[in-house]
DNA sequence: TTCGCTAAATTTGCATTCATAATTACTTTT
DNA sequence: AAAAGTAATTATGAATGCAAATTTAGCGAA
């Protein structure tokens, strides 16, 4: 049962500008001009204009009034605090999931991270990563909760676009994998609470707020938005 | 610093479309016709329909590629689903409120939770309930993460048009009002650990399931969407 | 009567056009 | 030359118009 996929133009000009943002081609702060954009995408003002009112909803930009669009800027504390979110979000899910997954799911996680941790020893990070993340999204699946998927991935395109320095250290890397260890323990044990606080501290670990200093532009206050 | 509103004619519209479904006059489930609400509002329907777009983004409404827009159907697991989440975002709340929080926001809060003690011995349900509902905004507000209230008003508002019986029983009241002893002690403390699971469990308590079943319509599937 | 097909009417999606606010360029004054 | 005020330009906000898709109504056959 998937998702009914709507294809319109303004939901695919607002995937297309969410792209630009999220690869740096719209800086952020910038203004966003509606009509080099309708040119650049071939599209009338009309859709253009609606898709941008989705990202303002999304976050990802800003609407002045008369003034139009600008990207969001990503401060440190901002992408800080959507972190903590994200994190409790991902502790809620754990809860969830170990109250509902089947033994299917479970298996099928099980089988993921066996693999991972196979990765893990050939020190293969890039398939590391990638079962890493189809981990953590199936227990956000095996919650259950489609509001919870959907804030979720929402946060998740906000902060896209920060890319900290992967280089994954081994003292690092060891303990992330401690860390998914302990998680397929309590997700098997149905271990709610424990799991829940697992992810939470999990998530933490990953936004190494040293790194991010240097990536984010400025901390300055986000826009003198007043005159 | 209050924040810059914006008075473009979509967002009033999307905010008084928001008022027709929290209050019912729109019905969940049916179809929106644009043309009716142009009239009603007097405006064109290039603004209209991106205040749709708007509220699809912000989860009222469902968008349907050429059949135009639907109010959600709130089901039963639905709002569940909206509560938990709530849950752990009060949490969050309280966990942050305990770290940042000033001694003027917490004497602040101290003074309303003893206001709202003092409706409680006075049986003055209105008073108490707009109280509790500033401690928890305080409470919010204090925890100092903006992401985090954008998306805790945005579930808010999801759920807002569910008016469950208000018959608050005396052994209800005097559960919750003891969760607030508790809420302002843990504060007091700085006990984050504490207060959220205070503001977790807390939450869990409002909703109750057995007034809810008789109020939203029907649990059966969301639509059949697909042909 | 019920089912299926076809055509009219309605509705949505998008482009274009008009009005208004903001920005830029220019002129004038000190 | 610098600052300030004004006109020209440009950009945004909203309304209208047109094409395509969907829904509704009407008709005929089983």
């Amino acid at each position: 049962m998937t998702k009914i996929l709507q294809r319109n133009l303004y939901r695919e000009v607002a995937d297309r500008v969410g792209d630009l943002i999220e690869h740096g081609e719209l800086a952020p702060g910038e203004r966003i001009s509606e009509k080099q954009l309708c040119e650049r995408f071939g599209v009338s003002r009309t859709p253009l204009r609606e898709a941008l009112k989705v990202l303002a909803a999304e976050g990802l930009i800003e609407l002045l009034p008369n003034r139009g669009a600008r990207v969001v800027k990503l401060t440190v504390k901002k992408i800080k605090d959507t972190y903590d979110l994200m994190a409790a979000l991902e502790g809620l899910s754990g809860e969830l999931a170990c109250q509902r997954i089947s033994d299917t799911e479970l298996s099928a996680i099980r089988a993921l991270h066996d693999r991972m941790m196979g990765y893990y020893q050939e020190r293969d990070l890039a398939a590391y990563f990638k079962a890493n993340r189809q981990i953590h999204e199936s227990i956000l699946a095996a919650s259950d909760n489609e509001v919870l998927q959907e804030m979720y991935s929402n946060l998740s395109q906000r902060v896209k676009r920060v890319r900290y320095s992967k280089k994954m250290t081994e003292k690092f890397w060891a303990h992330a994998v401690k860390d998914h260890e302990a998680m397929i323990t309590a997700l098997e044990q149905r271990d709610s609470h424990r799991l829940g606080q697992i992810l939470r501290d999990h998530l933490c670990n990953k936004l190494d707020l040293a790194t991010l200093e240097g990536v984010v532009a400025f901390d300055d206050e986000p826009e003198a938005a007043n005159s």
